[in-house]
DNA sequence: TGAAAAACATGACAAATGTCATTTTCCCAT
DNA sequence: ATGGGAAAATGACATTTGTCATGTTTTTCA
């Protein structure tokens, strides 16, 4: 369930800084405040759902995104994170076919939609516009080639090892140290590309070497140094 | 090695059909002519290496290519295939990034070098090769989420049966009824993601159930129905 | 706030997959 | 055409990972 948020202007977002919004001129960023609609969403519900057709974009205002995609056997796999300023859904548009994943919130988060005809009408007004979108895909075709050679090529441990240097790249530390999202067990898994249990047993023994540390069922990551060499990271 | 191939004229390249230059204005297809360059390569030749920064994009004139990234244990993990028509190298130069992945000659091979300026000139000049090359980017975003979806949940015998399929659609069978394109057992095994060894054992079993036929190494298709229920494909 | 549901945790075992060694076959460059 | 090197094939075995069962803890929400 989709509940409509207030509408704030697009040029006074705190996150349009770091969007694909960022050189669009602010006087036709009007017209977008015209078409948009805002919605805020809580942990569990979905933007949009893998199989149907897309008629516009989201921007993420606030709040943290799952995009995943459901096997055949009905389990998810985690594709990648959106947060504050990223924009999701233009695959699916750009492309002409239907959404390959869905997207569902992870916490409360507000998102805006972006009708298709709005969108194209920007892209013609200031093409630095296709151009940031563009970049953006061809930089996740770049991770998303790094993503399929881990999965192919490391172990359950030296992925999971790898993945919570991601989040704590990717999401920053709350005032405890802890990774600061709230994802399960499973929900790792369904990152990592395992079983839950492995997963479950892979933290126990992470927490036994020192490697990290955990408050609840959140993640303290304690040696860095460790966590890369058991990710068997080495970054260009 | 690349060597100088003769210089034919796009307009009348028979892969622009099928390529994100189909609809672009024959007469400004002459600026391509005068900026490109075009290479014979054979098998095994390299067209680009992973690390490396972009100057240009490649159109594939005629040929095979394999798209591949070299993991930190030297391994190769192909990511996808190229074939005429198809243009390569665009994800690095369009993101402003290193190539992620290396592109690698399956067969006799001709590309066409088209510089960045060029190319950016074309932007400018008619914005819809930009949108075909979104598109295209855009679409493959797609495949990539599948593909890391396949790697997380199936089996090796399933992504086998699968990727049997995929070679099937994407390159076609000789006069023999083989799958027809040139590809080792341990290439097979760094597309499936799993050790050459557990590919030569699969394709022995697959062999055993019918599913295929060997001629020399390469693989004729034989039961369609039930490599489809082996991979456990269903198509959307 | 307290009962039910979900998430987390751990053990025991089975199944899948990787590794190493060895032999056979095929391909291609001289 | 042919000898050498690469690729394919197969066996034996180790290791990793998944599955199922069960108990505990945490979270949710009526």
């Amino acid at each position: 369930m989709k509940r409509f948020a207030e509408k704030n202007l697009c040029e006074n977002c705190p996150s349009r800084g770091q969007s694909v919004f960022h050189n669009y001129p602010k006087e036709q960023l009007a017209e977008v405040d015209r078409d948009k609609s805002c919605f805020l969403m809580k942990r569990g519900e979905i933007v949009f759902n893998e199989g149907n057709m897309p008629h516009g974009i989201y921007c993420i205002k606030k709040g943290k995104i799952k995009i995943y995609k459901t096997g055949n056997e009905g389990k998810d796999q985690i594709i990648r994170f959106a947060k504050e300023g990223d924009v999701i859904g233009y695959r699916a548009l750009l492309s002409g076919e239907k959404y390959s994943s869905s997207a569902s919130c992870l916490e409360e988060t507000e998102v805006c939609f972006i009708p298709k005809t709005a969108l194209l009408s920007m892209f013609s007004g200031h093409s630095c516009l296709a151009m940031n979108l563009m970049k953006v895909a061809c930089h996740e075709l770049g991770e998303a080639s790094k993503i399929i050679t881990n999965l192919a090529q490391k172990s359950t441990r030296e992925r999971l090892a790898e993945i919570i240097l991601v989040l704590k790249e990717n999401f920053g530390l709350d005032k405890d140290g802890a990774i600061d999202v709230n994802l399960t067990r499973e929900e790792l898994a369904n990152m990592v590309g395992t079983a839950t249990e492995s997963v479950i047993r892979l933290i126990s023994d992470f927490k036994d070497e020192g490697l990290i540390e955990l408050q609840g069922k959140k993640i303290i990551p304690k040696n860095i140094s460790a966590l890369i060499k058991t990710g068997k990271i080495v970054e260009a």
